[in-house]
DNA sequence: TCTGGGGTCCTAGGACCC
DNA sequence: TCTGGGGTCCTAGGACCC
């Protein structure tokens, strides 16, 4: 068992816990134990679905994103929970601090997977003895299920945890990928989804197997740069590492919701909006950063969806800035027709100590002289002094980077338009006309 | 009265710059 | 008298995943 592995090569697990959601209610309750149980986005409204169920209610036919209506025609003693996220975000917590227990290398996927490098980890025991005991651990500690994939990279984990349900532990090693993963489906590959299986069996690759053998420029003609990245994982294949930081790194924030009917009365939208603004609003703030870039998305009663989006000068976090762009956005693009869901999410995000106030405010005529710059130099400074982190000029503009602080808007650009030494102050214009 | 809400990554075209 | 060729940034859309 010890050597299993190459001595120069990964050993990765991949934890995958086994209808997250419901598993976490059954925990809390136990008397839900062996039920049909679904947990659905929005069990009063028509437009819920199924988000997770349990291995009973699967028995039935019911899916995770099946429509709530579908799924109780299908086992009408399904017990149906709204989710309870502060639940599921302490479980996860409690899952991925056993993982630590094992390798500093613990990179969480989403709430409820995550790879582990186990490669240095040798004292805990071979491979299939850790992932032993992991399981055992999240099981006797938090009541819960999972399955573990154990293989020399991260896709290979992936599909290895993938393959035994529940409480499965599953080892795939790369000799292992002729006979487990080639002649499997090709849709079952992890980032094969409906358009690309379709688009590769117009290329008449149905298995993982075909994928393998298939030709490298036809594959990179129809699916572009992942056409060849497919084909290495096929190979069973895949050199990404295990990155503990990758979740905190997180790039966009955003929140949306399907009305309860279909809308056209532009207030009742832009109330909808208000509401996301808030939202989008406080788990910025929650998260410590601001956005510096502002994006709508607007699904119409067809469900035809389209995205707006707009970079700014300055990074936003406050609601009623956020509520502003989104109304402009909104205002300019919408087609007046019935809207379905609504959206707002902030992207490029910045900490407070990086955001900047963009002062870009003003070009000079393209006969401007070095020197008024300089004298606007000097006034910023005597404003700002030493605060002035950055500044970028040519003859004809100049681009001034402050830190931001607060809501300063005494130094806006009326400030500088009227204390700029080519301009005239404004009541100087006044007196002579 | 069919199909949620949270994300990431990639592509492609146009503007703009050198 | 006929216009190249990079590179980056911005925006919109789409595929995919949980």
């Amino acid at each position: 068992m010890k050597h299993m592995y190459p001595k120069n090569g990964r050993v990765i697990l991949h934890v995958d816990m086994n209808s997250f959601y419901a598993s976490v209610e059954m925990a809390y309750d136990p008397s839900l134990k062996g039920k049909p149980l679904a947990i659905a986005g929005n069990p009063e409204e028509r437009r819920g679905i199924i988000v997770t169920c349990s291995y009973e209610a699967r028995s039935f036919g019911v899916k995770t994103t099946m429509p709530l209506w579908e799924a109780k025609k299908l086992c009408p003693q399904l017990i149906i929970m709204k989710p309870n996220f502060e639940r599921y975000r302490a479980a996860s917590m409690g899952m991925f601090d056993i993982l630590r227990e094992y390798s500093v290398l613990v990179e969480p996927v989403s709430i409820d997977e995550g790879y582990v490098d186990i490669t240095d980890s040798y004292e805990f025991g071979s491979p299939l003895e850790i992932a032993e005991t992991i399981q055992k651990q999240i099981f006797q500690q938090l009541d819960l299920p999972c399955s573990i994939g154990i293989a020399p990279n991260k896709f290979l984990a992936k599909m290895g945890s993938d393959m035994k349900k529940p409480m499965g532990i599953t080892v795939l090693r790369k000799r292992d990928v002729p006979h487990i993963l080639w002649p499997m489906e090709v849709e079952e590959m992890h980032g094969v989804g409906k358009k690309t299986g379709e688009k590769l069996r117009n290329l008449k690759i149905t298995t993982i197997g075909d994928l393998a053998k298939a030709d490298e420029v036809q594959l990179k003609a129809a699916l572009g740069i992942n056409g060849p990245r497919l084909k290495q994982k096929a190979n069973g294949n895949d050199s990404r590492k295990v990155d503990p930081d990758s979740a905190a790194e997180f790039k966009s924030v955003g929140n949306s919701t399907t009305l309860p009917r279909d809308v056209t009365n532009q207030r009742e939208l832009l109330q909808v909006f208000e509401k996301l603004a808030g939202q989008v609003s406080s788990r910025l703030k929650r998260k410590k950063v601001l956005a510096t870039s502002l994006g709508i998305t607007i699904r119409y009663k067809d469900r035809k969806t389209i995205t707006r989006s707009r970079k700014l000068k300055n990074p936003i976090q406050q609601d009623d800035e956020i509520f502003k762009i989104a109304k402009e956005l909104f205002i300019k693009h919408w087609n007046g027709n019935a809207v379905r869901l609504l959206g707002i999410t902030g992207t490029d995000l910045v900490e407070p100590q990086q955001a900047v106030k963009q002062l870009d405010l003003f070009s000079y005529e393209k006969d401007a002289k070095k020197e008024p710059l300089f004298q606007t130099m000097n006034l910023l400074r005597k404003k700002y002094g030493s605060k002035i982190i950055d500044h970028a000029g040519t003859l004809s503009e100049i681009n001034i980077q402050v830190p931001k602080i607060g809501t300063d808007t005494s130094f806006n650009k009326d400030f500088l338009h009227n204390s700029h030494p080519m301009r005239k102050p404004k009541e100087e214009k006044d007196d002579k006309s």
